[in-house]
DNA sequence: CGCACAGTTGACTAACATCAACGGGTGTGG
DNA sequence: CCACACCCGTTGATGTTAGTCAACTGTGCG
């Protein structure tokens, strides 16, 4: 389903250079337009280079025209900025469009919050808030990152008139049931090596069907994100990926990440 | 959301005694009604003693027949019997009306498949196939069992004709994010104590919500089946069962638990 | 140049898995 | 009705994994 190729970049282009001060601002101002006018044509879903895969997939040219617009607000965030906190009310779905979020669930007693989540291009943020109407955690840019704004009371109107957009967003919440269900739940049992190898495995995957090459890409997280997300240490993850690069199955310094052996790593995944 | 009181029942009422030849077999007739004749009132969604905790939640009474047409056809299960299996094409969702089920993972490289799931009666199965149109899972009946089958496409033909109905599926998916996802995650971080007591704390909730008392339920599941849920081993299960209970924190008889202590229990749980 | 911090490596320890044995309930067959 | 067998659950002894604590390296930034 999400696997059309549709652009291609390279995987870690520019990476705009930030002050950490900067960085750490916690809301950036929402930004209509760069110009301040109406919404260009460029700012459209129906022009957008994501729009094979992200939400409005599968729609005739026709129905992107009226999925526009939903669409008319974009936000840019800053590396470190938060697009929503917990506890914030829930209005909108946001439609990353590029860049990257981590999710951190809450903090519990002193620790702080685990990585509940990595997302990347044309996936929608806060879903699982549709319930509660109240977001359960924070997330936060990884990178210098926009999103499109997408206010849900728009958008399940506009459901309720187009099947195909129904079966779509069902389609989108199923999969993240799958994904959450069946990769977390694995974790449960998992060694860490295995959580760090599927890991690995499953941003290759994804990185592939946006359109990049699957055996080089970037992890934006840090080390001890990766960690908190796949539930152990940072000594461990550090460990093991000196490990699998001594083994020759990955290349990894720092956030870049190259898979020398796909083979190996899925062998040792425990598929 | 699902907190409404609408039903009391004791927790461990009517055991149906079956030989496990019975038990075991695969797949159950569907069955239409016990009396072969078009579907009663009594076996409608209006009329459903779960309304107001399942699908039809928070529907006016006239939409309510609507939703009367979704769930002509029942099914009852047998204890261990499956109600879909792992590559079984999607076609329909799964209400529980009574009774309970296991969903089962794919097995990996010859060990048992894990157990992914845990569903109690209101609750929606089959949820994660939308997306890929094939049933992930195994799903099998705890205990005598019956479902209302929903036909999907029937459903989200009636979704788009009622928002109220479209936006609560909505809400389900979304819940069922939320609940993978948080509880799931954190299953990762989380010590086997911690694993075992935020189960039984789970579990306590969600009988509650159902109208059961919360400090006395009964666990269909065996030990090797939490144990594979929680991702740990049926010895370490065990021993922390026995442990909660010398501690006075629960009293636990093969099935039946009692939680003796809540906020003993929600203390070593980690909030 | 030095500070701060992310990342890496090593030594030790705690938690949990594994292996093995046993008890007790339940269903089966005599 | 009783005895046996099987399965589930429980407990103990030992081994392995990954967490903890600590030190050190490399990198970016003022």
């Amino acid at each position: 389903m999400l696997n059309r190729q549709c652009a291609k970049r390279t995987a870690g282009e520019r990476e705009t250079r930030l002050t950490p001060q900067t960085a750490t601002i916690a809301n950036v101002p929402l930004i209509r337009h760069p110009t301040s006018q109406a919404p260009t044509v460029e700012a459209s879903c129906s022009k957008c280079y994501l729009r094979t895969v992200c939400l409005p997939c599968g729609l005739t040219p026709d129905q992107l025209t009226q999925i526009d617009e939903l669409t008319r607000v974009r936000r840019k965030l800053v590396r470190g900025a938060e697009l929503f906190r917990q506890g914030d009310r829930f209005e909108s779905l946001y439609a990353i469009r590029s860049g990257s979020f981590k999710s951190v669930g809450i903090a519990v007693r002193g620790q702080y919050g685990k990585v509940t989540g990595l997302h990347l291009p044309a996936e929608l943020l806060g879903l699982d808030a549709i319930s509660s109407q109240i977001h359960e955690y924070d997330a936060m840019a990884l990178e210098d990152s926009e999103v499109c704004v997408v206010p849900y009371a728009q958008l399940t109107r506009l459901m309720s008139q187009l099947p195909e957009l129904q079966a779509h967003v069902l389609c989108i919440l199923s999969g993240d049931i799958t994904r959450d269900g069946g990769l977390m739940l694995r974790l449960g049992a998992m060694s860490a090596e295995q959580r760090v190898v599927g890991f690995l495995l499953g941003l290759s995957r994804r990185c592939e069907s946006l359109g990049y090459a699957g055996t080089r890409f970037s992890v934006r997280m840090r080390r001890d994100d990766i960690a908190s997300y796949l539930g152990i240490t940072v000594e461990t993850t550090c460990r093991i990926l000196t490990r699998l690069q001594r083994d020759g199955l990955i290349e990894a310094n720092m956030k870049d990440v190259e898979i020398k052996n796909l083979n190996g790593l899925r062998e040792l995944s425990g598929y």
